[in-house]
Parts: structure tokens; sequence; C-alpha cells
DNA sequence: TTAAATTTCGACTGATGATTCGATAAGTAT
DNA sequence: ATACTTATCGAATCATCAGTCGAAATTTAA
């Protein structure tokens, strides 16, 4: 007899709470800083049952990060690709919802932005999510860039100045909610629809 | 009788050969991942002789960053200074200047500009040199926006988004130079000149 | 040439922290 | 109730470094 489904969702939750403490302890010491006793005085487990239900470390690590990646991605996905707009609105709309998740998990982007940098662990299979992901804005900036909704930059180097202005956000985010027409507003400064003149 | 100034140039140089040793080792394995033992190996000196002209790890790191920051400041201070120009102009030829810096010392300020975010260390005596040069920027948009030179944007979002602006030329500048030109243009793309239309 | 000062280094020490062990406690089903 | 599976945990291991020691090599100055 397996296990049911009540088991199944039980041990979920507990690896839920771990990957909850575990978050919190890394923001506040770093992840090499962060001890596996921490971790476990945070979650309120046991160290040892940590291992019952990760692997090491390095697991908990990555699966904040994958759950992180792959729930921005869930999200994302549907407004992707909607293509009946301009790529200028489909932008618009991604800031829009990117903002959305930030703001319903504080503390969760900052992490996922940063944290990558900040270790060389081996396992990345958050990887593919955060491609995914760079790739679509990358291919969108570059169909905004043809029909001259965008600058005439480099698309990587575009990409790396936006890149800027989605970190403002996401900082600006913690502070105050986002709305539809201060994201219009930045991207009228920063991005002037210039098509005519 | 003191050292003779020969002793104390050559004390220099091994203290360089261990921090560029020190570089490259962080920039391969990440601060925490580094040892001691790689970077006497990577740097030709024993472990001992690290200690004897650095007290600790962590101040090899600091001396990175101080060394960096200062050079980086050093050659920025007159290229601030100079005020009969427009902030815009300015803006352009500190950007000149850190591109031309960049690319004289290859890797080393990807490691200043990143670096300080992953650690969490006592000593920051880098950081007035950093403060100092992010206070100036910051200043010459805020005068900027004041005359009109800029997008009339939020101080701080604009300097986020030109932070983006800053790495991508910093990794544009790794495969080739940067001309005026190039910087130029970028910034008619981002910040057009919005005083008329 | 020789004593003092400077420089070098491999081997040792001690602390820290990830991971494992072995025992115990719940929970579940028969 | 009783065997079997699942969950929990503190204590013991084990590896990895940062940092120290004490001896030796090299340089300098008399």
């Amino acid at each position: 007899m397996n296990l049911s489904d009540r088991k199944l969702k039980e041990r979920k939750d507990r690896q839920d709470l771990i990957l909850n403490g575990a978050l919190q302890v890394f923001k506040s010491k770093g992840i090499e800083g962060s001890t596996m006793d921490e971790i476990a005085l945070e979650s309120g487990f046991g160290k040892a049952t940590l291992y019952y239900y990760f692997k090491s470390k390095e697991e908990v690590f990555a699966a904040i990060l994958t759950n992180g990646w792959k729930s921005l991605w869930d999200n994302l996905e549907p407004v992707m690709s909607v293509d009946n707009k301009s790529p200028r609105d489909t932008f618009v709309n991604i800031l829009l919802c990117i903002s959305d998740n930030v703001r319903s998990r504080p503390g969760l982007y900052e992490f996922l932005f940063n944290a990558p940098k900040k270790v060389n662990f081996e396992s990345q299979e958050w990887r593919p999510f955060q491609e995914r992901i760079y790739t679509v804005i990358t291919t969108l900036i570059e169909d905004g860039i043809k029909l001259g909704e965008f600058p005439q930059s480099k698309p990587t180097v575009l990409f790396k100045a936006l890149g800027g202005l989605f970190m403002g956000l996401v900082l600006m985010g913690k502070d105050k909610p986002v709305s539809k027409k201060d994201i219009e507003q930045l991207l009228n400064d920063l991005i002037p629809n210039n098509t005519i003149e």
C-alpha cells in the first residue's frame, strides 16, 4: 500500500516549511554563511529531519530557486503567449505580472535574481525556467526594435539596460505597489515611442 | 636603519602578485569557495607567506576592493570635477573613463561591482570611495533632470536603469573596445534630448 | 665574514559545520 | 494489540579550512 494523498500533501507542506525557513536564514546570513542548524531552528525541525526531506544543503538551495523560477514562469507564460498585441504592450504586461509576483512573495524574488550569482553550486535545474523567461524577453525586445517601438540599439545592450529597470521595479515594489500607470510612465521616459519625429 | 625604498617597492610588488592571484581564484571559485591554499598556489607563494603580507583572508579581499575603487576614483575625480559642461556631457565622459578603466584591467571591475553584494565582511574601507562615486553620479543625474537633459523620472529609478546600462557597458567592453561614438549612441537611444518637442 | 633583520614555507592546530548514525516515537493497517 | 512503515532528532563523525609555529633560507650592513 502506497502513501495516501494526504500523506503526500503533508510531506510537501513540511518541505515548504523547511524551504521558507531556509529562505529567511539565507536572506539574513547569506548562503555560505547559513548553517543547517540555523535552518533547522528557524523552520522548527531537528537538523537530521532536514536530511530526511532533502539530500543536502545544496538541494535545499536548489529547491528554492527551482520552485521560484518555475512559479514565475507559470504565471508569466500566459501573458507572454498573447501575441495579438505589440511587443511594447506585451512588455508592459510582463512587467506588471512580475510586479504582482514580487509583491505576493516579499523577499523571494530579490533572492531569485541575485542568489545564483553568489554561489557556484553544481545543480542548476532552475536554469531552464530562467532561460526560457530571458529568451522570451530578448525575442520580444528584438521584435520591438524591428517594429521601431524600442530604440535601435543592440538587443543585448538594451536588455542589460532594461535589466536595470527591472531591478528598479523590484526594489520599488517593496515599498509601494506599482500600478500600470507607473510602469507606462517609466517606459515612456526611457523608451520613447520614436516611430515618428 | 629603515627599509630601503627598493625593499618597500619589492614588498608592494609581492603584495600585488598575491592580490592578482587572489582575484583569479575569487573569480573562478567565488569568495567563500576560495581557500588560502589555492590563492597561495596561484600566486606562487607558500600559504604562510600570505599571512606575512596580510593579516587574514578578509584583508586580502578588502585590499582588492580598496585598491580597485580607489584607483577608479583617482581616475574619475578629474573628469567629474570639470563643471563647465552640461551634466549630460559629463555623464558621457564618466562612462568613457569607466570604460577605459575596465578595459585596462580585465575582470577586475566585474568583481568590484558584484563582489560586495556577495559577502558580509566586517572591513569596508572601500565604501567611502564607492560612495563618493555613487554620490557624484546621483547628483549629476539630479542636475540633468532639473535641466531637462534627462527624463523626468525619479532619480533613484533612473539611477537603477542607468546602472543596467553601466553593466551592459562593462560586459560589452570585455569583447570589443567601446568608442565615444558607441556611448553617445547608447545615450541618444535611451536618454533622448527632450528639451524641445 | 658574521650577526641581525627580513622573507619563506610546510606541517600542525582548532574550530566550524555538513552529513550520518542509531535510537525512539508516531502513525497505520491487520 | 502487534508488526510495519513513516517521521523525528541529538549526538557522533568526518572533512575542510583559516590561521599559527618554528625552523630554515636569503638579504643586508658592519
